[in-house]
DNA sequence: TCCTAGTTGTAGTGGTCGCTACAAACACAT
DNA sequence: ATGTGTTTGTAGCGACCACTACAACTAGGA
């Protein structure tokens, strides 16, 4: 047997804590409780709290991606039809939870607190890019023009979600596409 | 002369504070240190934390309704009109700022501490209400539906702006409207 | 056998936070 | 003069945070 802790352990961990008790409970503390050991393990391992959320945010982004892969197929979409596709997924529980992580992060992110806003920042261009991937479109900016579209309306759907409720966000969401739910 | 202090001095303090540092910055101390005494003033007015974050949300919302009311007319309008006139206000500083603010709640409002999700959630609904007066529909319901579906797209090209630069945010603008800038 | 990476113990630094305690001064109205 | 509401001084509580210091013990590889 190598070592008691590995890094992927730890990472689920963080993982774990970040979903659970979400990023302002993401502490050295919480997640050397959660692997059962103290603080200093964790940081021997992540030596700055940057490198936690940097951790979480990686393990969660790439779940979501996950989520989203299953609904969408393999052909480009068109951006209303991608919205469609997503927005079941994204009602659910798994995606709904990590959604509000990322709220929480761009919250901190505004606030200018320490390296969240270059955090924030990176995610989000990354799903811009693994988004425009997807959508259809003639050329590489214009693809990249839909899907930044497409994120501001599914995450503006999402915050009403999370700050209004389930109800409202469905309401937005018919008067966004403009069809029948 | 009567008080040193007026209750409008101090929600004066607590605005300054809270744009000019953000929510995170919202304590009994920075809003002493603003009005140059100590916080036990501060506390006597507003007793709990969450009287200073009612002050300020109150202040700085009425702020940006009467941005707001400038752009859109008197006659009630069309969802897309109104996204239209009110984008190039929510880019000017003074709306960019206080917007910055409400997403640093929203933030705090998933995270679950303390008295944040209620008041996200107020200041949320009565923005809809708000919305839902201005919005051109033959029934109440459906005004509210639309007025949802601005909030939503207006919140998501303004989190994609604050989170991913001007530039990304225009683009989205553009691909949501599908018109010319 | 020695070396090294991993692991644990114990403890602490300096900081922020919301909020409290208690007493003394001050202005003003009755 | 007595009371009432406001202001200030000084001080602290207990909780949490990121991060550090230093020593010791352990297991596996060379």
């Amino acid at each position: 047997m190598g070592h008691k802790y590995s890094r992927d352990d730890m990472v689920a961990a963080i993982a774990n804590v970040t979903l659970r008790d979400g990023v302002s409970k993401l502490t050295f503390r919480n997640v050397a409780e959660e692997l059962g050991t103290s603080d200093r393990m964790v940081v021997y391992y992540f030596p700055a709290k940057e490198d936690l959320v940097l951790a979480a945010v990686a393990a969660l982004s790439s779940r979501m991606q996950l989520l989203l892969e299953e609904a969408f197929g393999n052909d480009r979409r068109s951006p209303d039809e991608l919205i469609e596709s997503a927005w079941p997924v994204l009602k659910k529980k798994n995606a709904d939870r990590i959604f509000r992580v990322f709220l929480e992060l761009v919250g901190l992110s505004v606030s200018g607190i320490g390296p969240y806003d270059r955090i924030t920042h990176n995610i989000l261009d990354e799903w811009a890019d693994w988004l425009a991937e997807r959508v259809d479109a003639p050329n590489q900016p214009e693809r990249r023009r839909l899907a930044l579209g497409v994120i501001a309306r599914v995450d503006g759907l999402l915050l009403l979600r999370h700050a209004l409720g389930p109800d409202a966000a469905d309401e937005a969401a018919r008067a966004i596409r403009m069809k029948k739910v």
